[in-house]
DNA sequence: CTGAAAGCGCTTACAG
DNA sequence: CTGAAAGCGCTTACAG
């Protein structure tokens, strides 16, 4: 006899039907939602879930199914500010949809890499995966994925695979943003700290810069642009040069939040008003952004949109009835925003304008 | 007939027995480390499964077994710092042991919270479940987890539950030997900022200061001791309250690292020279701890390590052979680490002194 | 609109 | 030291 809802022992699928009076594939039409149901029917073996308090299982409908309701999230450097947001949507989109996060760190330069990728997908047989950079440009990484045929989708990607479904964010275009804004506030000389060359996002950061300094008739002092590794002690040392110049920049857009930060502590140790003295932008919102004096004007990157598009995505994809998805819908490009913090105002030169302008 | 390492498909457990010349049951043993398989037997299985790359899949280990090798980590505030660390460590020792973490972000205060947490375990059905303040001293978690008779971890609970594993650090300690180092570098008027009562380990940091200040015959001047929230903005708030005394403390120890942040952007603010007019000392050792100048005094927390031994208790406690744990060895108290960083110097008063004991 | 049968890939409980 | 049988709780493929 089967088990109606006797305490420490979950209810099955075979319970649901006993007590329903119909057939454990009628209930599975109801749990999974199909159509060619009865209305009346679907109603009362809902309610015997409900009293029942089933709950499919996932392992059971893994191993008779197509679906392991897994979806993983791949990533390299913990502490990146980046994979925080992006876990925290994906785990919310993941609970509404039923599915559950899996979270594997790696890292980008094992030897085994390969390995511990198809092992971990084939052990766990997950819908998709998630790939934050810089393992979603690691093809050792995406040659495991596609072998085990894992769907899978590349956050922020150093360019984007044929057919392989991407999500980011424009970063040419935000810096571009982020650069007229200083030139808005009336700044001339502004430097700028590049990220690290093997990183996609470096270029092209630096690229919405030069762009917006050309655009705007003012061109690019080679004495004004310094390369860092997007880490705070970079930043000091761009700094350190650029403070170091016979005619000092008055603004300094760093690459990423860790080299401003180390912008502002020099500025900082070396006695410089910031901003009226010295404006200093960043990149990427990260927490420690609004954890200084004063707070870092920076971009905000999409990532929790970026986190639930990846994860819709995947589910989509796992869709029997999933259609095609055309080339140009396979890359999504998310909006990103200005957060505009305390470490930015006009030049000292130009206050009086900036006052004027502020009536 | 079976699958002997055609490209797409994976092999099973049947493919390796077949291939082997044994039953699946034997395959199975070797698979599980069990004892009792010949060394021969097990040596040639074990050649086989390289050969055809066979992993057996966790669900249908799940589905048959007592054991789905899937660990749970369920988190509230993701921009927690704590989370991060924590979450490095149980993968990496879960990825060893071959398991894999499922995580989970709740709101603590969700009226649904027990559902959430008791949909998750029975469709996961998960071997054990790590749980993060503040959801680890949440009644309405702990109850649903006992229910669904899953295995859990506390971390760093408000209080031991008995009979519940927990790890933790001994914060009022590592609070009393930070407020000793101060006094050794000849701070006396030393202020303290509390975090939140809810909070347990606010309570037990303050405890610290206390005793080191009790016991060095300096006393505690409510004056200066003010109430936090653990968060930036009500450091730089209680940092203006102190630095407005009449007599101003030389030496700022506050609960966290956030709220040690907002003391130095305060004091930066007013142009206090940190650490010579100034000394600040936090408490976590948070990334933004060393993304500021001057770089954060902290107390660093074994969180990684923690999370290491939480994993450790779930995968032992689902051994089959898992004997009793005695109480006492239930409740782990891993060592923490001061992290003298450049926040923290003698106070400019006594500097002579402090130059005379560097030689 | 509904159901009976087979089977997913393992472990358990038992037998030898 | 090894194996045959049953079964975990679902979905698939088919039939009606």
């Amino acid at each position: 006899m089967a088990n109606f809802g006797k305490a420490g022992v979950a209810a099955t699928i075979t319970d649901v039907a006993e007590q329903s009076g119909v057939s454990i594939k009628t209930v599975s039409r109801v749990i999974n939602q199909e159509s060619g149901v009865h209305p009346a029917t679907r109603e009362h073996v809902l309610k015997v879930v409900a009293a029942l308090k089933y709950r499919p299982k996932l392992s059971a409908r893994s191993l008779a199914g197509a679906r392991s309701f897994l979806i993983g999230l791949l990533y390299y450097d913990p502490s990146a500010a980046f994979v925080g947001d992006v876990q925290q949507g994906a785990t919310l989109r993941c609970r509404e949809a039923g599915y559950h996060l899996v979270v594997e760190s790696l890292h980008n330069d094992a030897p085994d890499l390969a390995q511990q990728v198809a092992r971990m997908v084939s052990a766990l047989q997950p819908d998709g995966m998630i790939l934050t950079p810089p393992l979603c440009d690691n093809p050792a990484v995406l040659k495991a994925l596609r072998e085990n045929q894992t769907p899978c989708v590349l956050m922020s990607p150093a360019r984007d695979v044929k057919g392989m479904p991407s999500v980011r964010m424009d970063d040419t275009k935000a810096a571009e943003e982020m650069t007229t804004l200083l030139i808005g506030l009336g700044h001339e000389r502004i430097a700028f700290i590049n990220g690290p060359p093997d990183q996609a996002a470096s270029g092209l950061r630096y690229q919405g810069y030069v762009r917006a300094m050309q655009s705007h008739g003012l061109g690019v002092d080679p004495a004004y642009v310094c390369s860092g590794d997007f880490v705070f002690q970079s930043g000091v040392d761009a700094a350190q040069l650029l403070l170091g110049r016979r005619v000092r920049p008055t603004a300094v857009f760093a690459g990423n939040d860790d080299m401003a930060l180390g912008v502002l502590a020099a500025a900082t140790r070396l006695g410089l008003a910031v901003p009226s003295q010295l404006a200093i932008a960043g990149f990427d919102d990260s927490p420690a952004a609004r954890l200084v004096w004063p707070a870092l004007t920076t971009v905000r990157q999409p990532k929790n949109e970026m986190a639930r598009v990846a994860v819709e995505m995947l589910i989509a994809v796992n869709r029997s009835d999933a259609p095609e998805v055309p080339e140009d819908k396979l890359h999504r490009v998310l909006s990103h925003e200005l957060v505009v913090r305390d470490s930015t105002s006009s030049p000292a030169s130009k206050l009086g304008s900036r006052a004027k302008r502020a009536t």
